[in-house]
DNA sequence: GATCTCTGGTCCACATTATGGACCGTTGCG
DNA sequence: CGCAACGGTCCATAATGTGGACCAGAGATC
């Protein structure tokens, strides 16, 4: 019933909740586990403007949710269970996901009556970052390459708004895993390597921009105050890359580096995390090396695509 | 106003058209060039119920047809394109689409305000295809060595219902692009290299089913009628792979073979499509071979994952 | 520069649409 | 044998999405 619990990563999914209001956080027990319904409440940037169509809306948080809790339940997620995370009337989820259901987007597993991503959203993926100087395709070896090389697991992080998104994550062979940040994970940019990397490409008015953005979200993260964040931008610029040393999870390290579009945009982070051990000066700098060839093989793949 | 011509590629999307009846196709000059409307119109074989939810089912229509039109536009789609193909008001997909890029499923190129596949789409994606036993993490490395060995390029087909759906493609190095089928392109079981492979590793009864519930949807193929279809499998059975000889597009040949998962059940085929030139006999025995190499590593790799 | 037409985008009265509390049948537990 | 938790369904209610009409701007064409 509950091996489910969250491995000690915390679950930051990039949803707009469909309630605006970032709702109060009501620790229970064990500091990292949060409920994926603390998850939804994330809201993002775009103060829930109340467009006119507040349905699509929900399927889309419900396509989400299934999406994240899946991740974490190999058999699927249980109708209550997302009923229970969703905080909406059990019959509403079902009509929802039955729609989702009958467009192929989530597939129901007949034996257990579990629901779990269908088809169709792996087509859609796949769409999404087939296209033109879509990260996806230009990503895929890079992030092979780092996670072999270092033997530890490497993120491709982009950057939505105010904040950074976990678009890929690739194992290294290596025995270490790491569980601080999964697919789909989101937080204020700035907090982790990759983010960091983002947050410190950005000229001097945009870091405010974003910082005062991030604020109230950043009630979360209470390592990470204004001048935390600013200490850390100015370190990295000056490194050239962005170490992640534990401030956001005790003893997972990181280090990042950002990956500019044609026209130099930063729009896209390469990291690497492992635990503290493996990441000192020598081998960091290693690293670093390594991440900013890939980065530069990603910034010629982009430029090259979208030259003609 | 018109590179948008689809390359000689029939588009067939795995959509739920909102109206059910398979609109008769009209052609319009060019025999292969059929509008996107018609896309649509390729109703699924669930005879459309109505479920309580419809606003869903069009958003997730809408979702599907800016991924089909941004495939092959890589600006985007413009909004007047999306309500012509779409055939409804536009204020009403302008709405639709306001919701989805509110969720990040579709983002809006803020210069020419066309419309394109976004990066929640991508994350969607990721963790379709990342989770356990999901064909997408267990196919990449077959496909790559496939494109690789072949030049030419691979695919890997998944059933869906009595359809095929054409889930991943890869490019190979070679100057040879094979445009027949995209990723996305749905069509009846043994139309096409994979989709045959796939059938013919069906039961006699359960091919004898799918034949007659693809009956009406096979006038589009006037080439596949039943007797053919029933020779093509034994055809394939007796060698061991399928082959696509040009029936489906003159000169469009392809080789394909099965994958089955843990319970031996056919999930998926790989194939290689290419020119009629490069698929001699001697040739293609060579890459029915590695073909079934790679067919068989997935199994394995299915296999020892559902284990433990 | 007046006009025509093609964009993308917005408005709002209307009725079609989704909503969710109550309910049913099963399963597993003490 | 109850009790609880599960997946699933029903249907009166009102909230929700609908889409024809409209506006402004950008090129063409004369």
């Amino acid at each position: 019933m509950d091996r489910c619990e969250v491995v000690g990563s915390l679950l930051i999914m990039v949803l707009m909740s469909a309630d605006a209001e970032p709702r109060p956080l009501r620790e229970r027990g064990n500091l990292a586990r949060r409920s994926a319904s603390w998850t939804i409440a994330h809201a993002t940037e775009t103060g829930a403007e109340p467009a006119g169509a507040q349905s699509i809306q929900r399927a889309l948080v419900l396509l989400n949710l299934v999406a994240v809790l899946a991740r974490d339940r190999p058999g699927g997620v249980s109708l209550s269970e997302l009923t229970r995370v969703s905080e909406r009337p059990k019959a509403s989820v079902r009509r929802v996901l039955l729609a989702l259901v009958q467009a192929g987007y989530v597939e129901q597993d007949p034996e257990t009556s579990r629901y779990r991503l269908g088809l169709q959203a792996a087509v859609l993926g796949e769409l999404a970052s087939q296209g033109a100087d879509r990260l996806g395709a230009v990503s895929t070896d890079s992030l092979i390459r780092l996670s072999d090389v270092s033997s530890d697991t490497a993120f491709l992080t982009v950057r939505h708004g105010s904040y950074a998104v976990c678009a890929r994550r690739q194992e290294g062979p290596g025995p270490i895993r790491n569980y601080a940040l999964a697919v789909g994970d989101r937080h204020p940019l700035g907090v982790g390597a990759g983010s960091l990397a983002l947050l410190s490409a950005l000229p001097d008015d945009e870091v405010a921009a974003v910082l005062s953005a991030t604020a109230a979200a950043r009630a979360q993260y209470p390592r990470f105050d204004d001048e935390t964040l600013h200490r850390l931008v100015r370190r990295s610029r000056k490194a050239g890359y962005a170490l992640n040393d534990g401030l956001f999870i005790a003893g997972s390290w990181a280090v990042g580096v950002v990956v500019r579009d044609a026209d130099d945009r930063p729009v896209a982070a390469l990291s690497v995390a492992t635990i503290a051990e493996r990441l000192g000066r020598q081998r960091r700098e290693e690293l670093v090396e390594v991440l900013q060839r890939e980065a530069e093989t990603m910034h010629t793949a982009l430029t090259r695509r979208t030259q003609p």
